[in-house]
Parts: structure tokens; sequence; C-alpha cells
DNA sequence: GAATTTTATGAGACATATGTCAATTAAGCG
DNA sequence: CGCTTAATTGACATATGTCTCATAAAATTC
């Protein structure tokens, strides 16, 4: 088990077909950042996780189950570190632009869970709906507040998260560097009606170093006999 | 043979392998168009062909080699159509504005092409250069006649086109209207630093409409005995 | 520690894709 | 038309993938 795999880490402590569909999960996860979700068979997800192939339809039912599955847990759990980076951020500007460098950082430090949502935001739109949820609500505010001078509708959120995801894309692609997020955020602002030396202040602005800890703490404390 | 299939068209009166290369590349923009790139198998192609499995192998070594003869194609093809659209136009933000606006105008009233150059742009990284080489000039024009308030380089650009690309899947994908080009280039405008009163402007401004014939005109009179 | 339940296995039936090639058919030409 | 060359065909060898199921192994219970 490597560092990356963090179902299996989150089920250490759980019984023993919890920590099978986690070791899917995470065999999941690789496969599909290496060889791309459509190129991607069962046969190698259940070569990664070091089963044989007939364990895999014990936890699901097919290829798109379980793709299913990793998308919506990598989904949540980066809209709840998304969240918990963001409280105390008030000001409209900043949250917006806090936001994008977050979730670029954050995708960036786990390169696979990054493929893994970049791909899943593409194929299932409900997810990207609630990854993008708090967008809407932050955007509404800052006109409420007088700094963006843009109508917000569905068209300006998929264009202002298509800048996002890009720039994933590309960062994860060593196209980008790591100002890549303050870069974004900055003609994301622009483009909202920020005025240019504020947009740049605040998107280039220090970041608190939050620890932006993936993995999940482990549900039982460890006093089995095991380990 | 439908309206759309253009390489058939073009290659009507040429010799009879012509002929077949034209219908086997034509198969192959529907049935990526149909079924994606990945998932697209060669049998499919030959099916929607009406040839039989062999006679591809005659053409292409495999599904990439198609793949990418359609695709440098298709992208050759808009991009001079796109130049064709833009001659007389000189202002830096006309041009910008313009230039987005059409090639989505091209795209959407052709989809199986869309298709086709929103895949290939994606898979192949020169063809993505060539189809925005024009770009980084007009942009650079757009500084040099101080209308334009930000540094251009690759990530500007870049995140620039993937407005365009992301407003194009959209309006492939019926999630955008017929405005949707004047929306995005009047956003891009703002990105830039123009004003917003001449962004919006310029980006709903009417557009001649410059009849964007897709199809090429065959190289010989059709003095044949055929047809 | 024997019985019972849970979990894992991998061989195999079936499906579909790739790429080759000898044989067949169509086209071009004097 | 008959001959030659070009184009097309589809069966086949090979490979890879999906999903099932009878059986084995491991874990749990009593």
């Amino acid at each position: 088990m490597t560092p990356q795999d963090l179902f299996t880490r989150e089920a250490r402590n759980l019984g023993k077909s919890a920590r099978t569909k986690a070791r899917l999960m995470d065999a999941a996860v690789s496969v599909f950042a290496r060889d791309g979700f459509e190129a991607a068979s069962v046969n190698e997800i259940t070569r990664a996780a070091e089963v044989a192939n007939g364990t895999f339809y014990v936890y699901f039912k097919d290829k798109d189950e379980i793709a299913t599955a990793v998308a919506y847990r990598i989904a949540h759990d980066v809209v709840q570190q998304l969240d918990d980076a963001m409280v105390g951020v008030s000001d409209a500007v900043e949250r917006v632009s806090c936001a994008t460098r977050r979730l670029l950082d954050l995708a960036t430090s786990t390169p696979q869970w990054g493929q893994a949502l970049f791909r899943a935001v593409w194929i299932y739109n409900d997810l990207r709906d609630s990854v993008v949820s708090y967008l809407r609500a932050d955007l509404e505010r800052g006109v409420a507040q007088g700094v963006f001078t843009v109508e917000i509708d569905d068209f300006l959120i998929s264009t202002f998260s298509a800048m996002t995801m890009s720039t994933l894309f590309r960062r994860l692609n060593g196209e980008a560097g790591p100002d890549a997020g303050s870069r974004v955020a900055q003609l994301q602002l622009h483009m909202l009606g920020v005025a240019p030396d504020v947009a740049k202040r605040v998107a280039f602005q220090a970041l608190d170093p939050i620890t932006l800890t993936m993995p999940v703490i482990p549900r039982e404390m460890d006093r089995s006999k095991k380990n």
C-alpha cells in the first residue's frame, strides 16, 4: 500500500470486505489515472489491487459502478476539504479566488485524485454541479457587495469552472507551474469585473498553508489483535 | 451519402481509392462523434462506411492513423474558413471577438466536425497550437494598441482557448444557446481588460452572415461518363 | 476445534476487437 | 474483348475483455 491509497488507509480498521472494496477503489483510481477511464479494464484494476478477477464482481456490478463510487467519494471529500479551508473567509472576492486556488492546490497535491476528479466532472453532470455549488453563492454575494459587475447564471458559472478545470488539466500535465492557481484566479476576477489592482493583490496574496489532510481518520481505535 | 459527408463530397470526381478513403474518413468522423474516440472501433467505422473490414487496413494502419488524418484535415479546413471570414477586420478587439464567435458558429453548423475538432484539440497539442496560432498575433496586436492590459503568454492563451472550447462543448450538447458565442466573447474581453461597455458592444454586434461553406469545391469538372 | 458463514478464487463460456492474407471482383487499357 | 493491374472481400488466427459459478480458503461463532 502506498501513501496515495487513501481508501485503503481509511478502511484500515474496518472489516475484511470493506478493506477489499477499498483496495479495489484505490486500484481503480490509479488505473483510471494511468490508462484513462475508457481504456481501463476490470482485469487491470484487479491486477493492481492484487485480487482475483472474480473478486471484483463481488463488490461491483461493472466498471461503471466502481467509477461512479470512486468519483462521488472523491468529489465529496474534496468539497469537504474545500469547505474546511474556507471557513473564516467572508469577502466575496477573496472567497472566489481562494476556492479556485485551494481546489488546484488540493487536486495537484494528490495527482491521481486530481485526475479522477477532472475526468469525473466531465462525465457526471450532477457531480460537477455539487463541486461548484458553493461557487454560485459566492458569486451572488459578490454581486450583492457590488464588486462583481456581471450577471450570474449557468453560462457564467460553466465558463468560470472551465477556466479552473483547464488549469487543473495543465497543472496535472506539467504545462503550468505552481503559480497557475493565482494566475487563473486573477483572470477570473478580471472576467467578473474586479479592478485589475484588486484582482492582482487578492489572487497573489499568500494563503495560510492549511494542512489539507486528505487521509480520513479511521472510525475505530486500533485495539484489535491485528498490527 | 448525407450532406455532412464532406470528404466524400470533395472526392466525388477523384479516383476510386480516393473515394473509398474519403468514405472511411467521413465514417470515422460520425463514429467518433457518436461513440467517442476511445469507444470507437475499426469495425464500426467500416460498417458505417459500408466496406469490408479488410479494406480499412489498405488505407490506414490503425484507428490512430485515421483519427490523426481526420483531425488534421478538419483543423486545417476550419483554420482556413476562419481566416477567410476575418479578412478586412483590423481592430484587435473585433478580431479576437470575431474569431471566437466565428469558430463557434462554424463548429456548431457542422456538429460532427465540431465534435471531432473538440476531441482533436485535447489530444493533439500541435494541432491545438495551429488552431490558435492566429490568436497570439491578435492578442499581441491588442496589447500594442493599448486595449488589452494583460500579459500575453502561453498560460493566458490556454485559458482563453479553454473558454472557447468549453463553450463549444456546451453548445454541441445543447447546454448553451445561439448567443453563447457572444457571451463568451464578452467574458473573454473582460478578462483581457477591455472596458465593459466596449466589450458588450463588440461581442454582441451583428456579424455579416458570411457563407461559411464547409464543402470544398471538387478539383475536376464533372465530364466523366459517371453520373 | 468443529461447524457455519463470509470472502476469495480462477477456470471457462461467451463476446468482441485487431490485423493478415489468399481469393475474388472491378477497373483500366490496347 | 481479353489481359493486366488495382481494389475489395471476408474468413481466420490471435488477443483481450466480461461476467458466472462451483469450489476453496479464511474468518467467525459456539
